[in-house]
DNA sequence: CCGAAGTCAAGCATCGGTGTACGACTTCTA
DNA sequence: TAGAAGTCGTACACCGATGCTTGACTTCGG
């Protein structure tokens, strides 16, 4: 039988990692992989959609998800896992020196296009997962971040009279209301980036504030 | 048996609305306030308070609620619309005129405060009613300050080079980012109106935006 | 090509929440 | 103070979703 290990245990030696998913037939192999690229599909359309659901999307029968995946939580953990690794797949390319402000910029783009795809996922995570585990699978992207916010701050080119928390949780926050506003009809998806940098943009620059 | 009609009907008449709540005994009214009260409580305790739940919160029995709210919909779209309204009666009362960057920021402040308390009702109604409804019941809110946005970006002080959705849009999103902050602990809640104002202000002044 | 691995339909026990019905009881109000 | 109005425990039907089992079937891989 299949086994949907996935990011689950406390898994340390990387060599290790594999013996979970590699020695499994081809076929159950895609099966999983149709089943994680099909669940934030499902999510968007809707977010509480059943296993059942799911795995109809996925074109997979429910015994068969349930062969990958011993419960909905954990189904639920290993897409966003999985989604959150092919991001960080990503975002991990996106140079970082120099000017702190276009390196924001460039940061911001593919992690706007990146969180519309995921967003559903993560707005379920966020009520079906502990906090905790949700903020472990963000540490990477969120350290990157931090990193040049902070350094940002240092140079001078973010303001510094506010927490870097607060400054990170408005850009998430500004990415999310995007995504909103262009589900809802109130932006054109194209312009979203722009409107995200402009505002986020003038809010961040370290100007005159007293 | 009492009913709780609330502000459901397509009610145009003000003298007749009475009607509808008036006429039933004292404890019966009380009952009903002590459930609209204890209701966002137990929400923000639990998104998934059940109504059973709910009405030990309230200190009711189940039935009783069932008396005066038919269903649980219906629960949370009395209890939002009752706050929406003891909101609206403290919002109307602030001073528009004047410059726009005080009047928002005079606006803010006390939105801040009573967005706090029903942000948890706010979250359930989003997935248990129909947008429309939602929308509808925010209506007031939402013209006066998408008036003093219009008027601050026509008097040149609020930027005009992006939408007045999206500033409003941000406006909200700005504030939820804060709740979710002071509850997660990385924001002190005192401090909380002060940031975003701050964050707005310079995310929305009237500078140089080629 | 054979045996193992995997698929998946059907069916079922279970659980928790909703909404209803009944009826005895308590508390207002006139 | 009588009777109407309202409370609320118990009990139940119902619903949908989860997760498990079985067993026949298909597909892969050596």
């Amino acid at each position: 039988m299949p086994n949907g290990k996935g990011a689950a245990g406390a898994g340390e030696q990387k060599p290790v990692r594999r013996g979970k998913t590699a020695n499994q037939r081809a076929d159950a192999q895609r099966n999983r992989a149709k089943i994680l690229a099909a669940t934030p599909d499902a999510l968007r359309k809707d977010p509480d959609a059943s296993v059942a659901g799911i795995a109809a999307e996925a074109g997979v029968g429910r015994m068969t998800l349930y062969g990958h995946f011993k419960t909905r939580a954990e189904l639920i953990d290993a897409t966003l896992a999985d989604s959150l690794e092919r991001a960080e797949a990503v975002l991990a390319d996106v140079p970082l020196d120099g000017d702190p402000g276009q390196a924001f910029e460039a940061l911001i783009a593919p992690s706007w296009m990146l969180l519309e795809h995921i967003r559903a996922v993560l707005v379920v995570a966020q009520r079906e997962l502990q906090p905790a585990r949700i903020r472990e699978m963000h540490e990477k992207a969120e350290a990157r971040m931090r990193g040049l916010l902070e350094r940002g701050q240092r140079e001078g080119v973010f303001r510094a009279d506010l927490p870097v928390d607060w400054l990170l949780a408005v850009t998430h926050l500004t990415m999310n209301a995007a995504a909103e506003e262009v589900t809802a009809g109130r932006l054109d998806r194209d312009d979203a980036a722009r409107v995200i940098v402009v505002t986020l943009h003038s809010a961040f620059a370290a100007n005159d504030h007293n």
